[in-house]
DNA sequence: CCTAAAAACCCCCATTTGGGGGATTGTGGC
DNA sequence: GCCACAATCCCCCAAATGGGGGTTTTTAGG
């Protein structure tokens, strides 16, 4: 039997699952949490083979959290449980230390064999995100700048604010938004800030 | 025992609530479909006293098809079932006529007794969700023609296209973008854009 | 009938963005 | 050492937006 954690912010959600697995014999639920910190403090007392994470979490970005909760947990594999079917967050979370990838979408079979899979030392990711990664990816990746730039515009700074909170010229920023905006295909900066949120390049 | 179908784009979270549902002695899950107009026929066929419908679903919004829904099903109750956490949504889903508003994160001692007040011909409104409603709404509520405004904002048109859009003169939908940045509180139309997918205004 | 609110329109002007050119440094890889 | 590329900066000018000030007509209630 498997051991596993569940990070879920949606109790419901998680509880559910929790459920679907624990009626299977290859593996069983010992905690369930709906916080980051709250999931390494479990990690500890648990010690579990598995982690089941969510990215969008209350108290920060799941895939953020994997590179320390490995440190303190070399064993540990972690399996990402999400709704986000974007590319580029699925690039995120294997580079960022993830051994699965596994849509709410897919039904309980298909995350049962993801969980065997990632215990048996592969990685797994679901089909329909493997569909995704083959279909596009030809979309240019931002830099570190023009991300950290593309946070703010979405928070509502103009240029100009955005060149004082960085202490950058306004011309830089200018060039910045230049190509952010041309790397994404967007015309304005309201189109901008849709397209940064339906993907969650921020 | 009450008859549910639920309607869920998320398979693995519907088969999860349908498990949990199926453990309690109070009501049984008789289908699931990830559709709306699927919904639509599995209604047709199995009459059931109860519907758990999501909000974001493939082919149209959740609270759109309830009033046709309870055209062809009288007798049927519907409970909102979503992470949506926004009170404008609550409200549309209320009038739009739902008995029941719960949030996947609520648990699910919380959902089964939601069921059994809808089922006995009560409302039910989750106990994180009427604290939404409770702390907010002095948000003043955009017009028709506003929110038709924000959303061709929101899908990147700018002030002029709209205006050809729509048939109306430059100065008539500036006017507009005017008092709806002023009434959502954004000095820009960026800030504009996040605040209306934020908040599902759109 | 009266009135408030929505819908449509207008002017002016400062600021911000969009789009087109650049240049210069530093850094990492081969 | 060379090269690509990120990061920083610059100029110019047209277009769009932001923030004031209005008016008129239609619509929906009381």
């Amino acid at each position: 039997m498997i051991s596993v954690i569940i990070a879920e912010d949606h109790r419901l959600v998680a509880e559910g699952i929790a459920k679907l697995i624990d009626e299977s014999s290859t593996a069983k639920v010992v905690a369930i949490t709906g916080t980051l910190s709250e999931a390494a403090t479990l990690l500890a007392i648990h010690n579990p083979q598995l982690l089941l994470l969510d990215v969008a979490m209350p108290d920060g970005d799941g895939i953020d959290a994997i590179t320390p909760l490995l440190k303190a947990h070399p064993e540990l594999k972690v399996i990402i449980l999400t709704s986000y079917a974007e590319p580029s967050v699925i690039h995120r979370a294997m580079d960022g230390g993830a051994s699965g990838y596994i849509l709410k979408s897919t039904d309980a079979r298909e995350l049962l064999h993801g969980i065997n899979e990632v215990h048996s030392g592969n990685t797994y990711i679901c089909q329909e995100a493997r569909q995704l990664l083959i279909g596009s990816e030809v979309a240019p990746a931002l830099t570190n700048r023009e991300r950290e730039i593309l946070r703010l515009i979405v928070n509502g700074l103009t240029i100009k604010e955005v060149a004082s909170k960085l202490n950058l010229g306004f011309e830089t920023v200018h060039s910045y938004t230049k190509s952010i905006r041309q790397k994404l295909g967007c015309s304005n900066m309201s189109s901008l800030v849709r397209v940064a949120m339906e993907r969650h390049l921020v």
